[in-house]
DNA sequence: TTGACAAACTGATCATTGTTCAGTAAATTA
DNA sequence: TAATTTACTGAACAATGATCAGTTTGTCAA
């Protein structure tokens, strides 16, 4: 008999249900705008309910950082199509910078929970690993064309991910505020190809 | 008569009594420890009496943040005496690292606000800008001396800074935990000395 | 010293939060 | 149809940030 099947799939769409309804309160007006009891209203439910699909507010937050990561990876098979190893991984922090830049509040939270590879399970949990041996591929590339002069493709992809998510943090938070409003996006994109080392033209 | 001196020195006095208990409370516990009766309970008043003080818990906890980036520059004094500028710079880096690392929670918060330029006293308030304005001097000075080959001080200043918060920030949220723990540290002071273009021994 | 005014402080109170759990309703099985 | 499991409810709890009428303390002229 598929009820044990049938049980599973109305469990996922109650999961999937509340984590839609908690990202919708979650973008518009970041975390405290996520309430358990505004969530069970969005859904119609009691908020009791959520306690049956859900350990705490904790754990619908850490999934909602794994959706992020997701979205991020989602559209980056695109880079795929370019050819030249330098320019994909330009490519590649032009999106990244993009992304971060068009969901604030989701980049943050992509970034704000410590806990993240704490519980391993195989499917959901390894997108922020993903992620990253996505960009170190791209790193390798332009290593083995000889592009960069660098020891290991590790530390590479990490100083290159760092000057990314660097500027992503500083300009979400405002930190770069103090420059000319008009001259930030060619400053942020030549401070990238800075750490390219690709000289400003 | 210097009644209004007296007055002023108190409230003085009574604003740093209630930041070093939230503080205190802050380093040891994270922001969800910081509550306005626990800060009451520490200075032994009641909690009432801290919004005499402050306007409320966001706003004390901008002046830790101004706290974190004041302690930032407390010891970078020190840097000045190297003579070398490439090398101050990388002493520079390292200190920064070193901060971060030993002030996660502290870091995470100067990090954390939002509005932190929308008040722009003439004192504290300008910490950060300080704090950014003595790096992109050590930067200045290796690109007058020839070593980075580079259009704009505040480029790569910021290039770099973003290099810097990046790892910082990626080491204390955990996100370079797949790496094996003890290649951490050199990773890390690898991918900044990739960015500042010199050749790993 | 007294009395009147102002400044400082209190703590009960409010709405809201995350979370729990005894009780109820619905679905499933025997 | 009866018994049992499953799903859900919503009142209740402790803790939170914040408010404000009321009380205490301090100041200073008469």
């Amino acid at each position: 008999m598929g009820v044990k099947e049938r049980k599973k799939r109305y469990v996922g769409k109650m999961r999937s249900r509340i984590l839609k309804a908690a990202m919708q309160l979650y973008v518009k007006g970041g975390y405290e705008k996520v309430t358990m009891r505004r969530i069970a209203a969005k859904i119609e439910y009691s908020p009791g309910t959520i306690y049956l699909y859900f350990h705490n507010k904790k754990d619908i937050m850490l999934q909602l950082c794994y959706q992020g990561f997701e979205r991020l990876l989602a559209h980056q098979d695109q880079l795929e199509k370019i050819a030249d190893p330098l320019e994909r991984l330009s490519a590649a922090g032009r999106y990244y910078l993009a992304f971060a830049l068009e969901n604030p509040e989701l980049y943050e939270l992509m970034f704000a929970t410590k806990e993240i590879f704490k519980e391993s399970g195989p499917d959901e949990e390894a997108a922020p690993l993903r992620a990253f041996r996505g960009f170190a591929k791209n790193v390798k590339d332009c290593l083995d064309a000889g592009i960069f002069l660098a020891d290991e493709v590790d530390t590479t992809a990490i100083a290159l991910w760092a000057t990314l998510h660097g500027l992503a943090s500083l300009l979400i938070k405002g930190r770069l505020r103090f420059l000319p409003e008009e001259s930030l996006d060619k400053v942020v994109e030549q401070a990238y190809a800075f750490s390219l080392r690709k000289r400003g033209e």
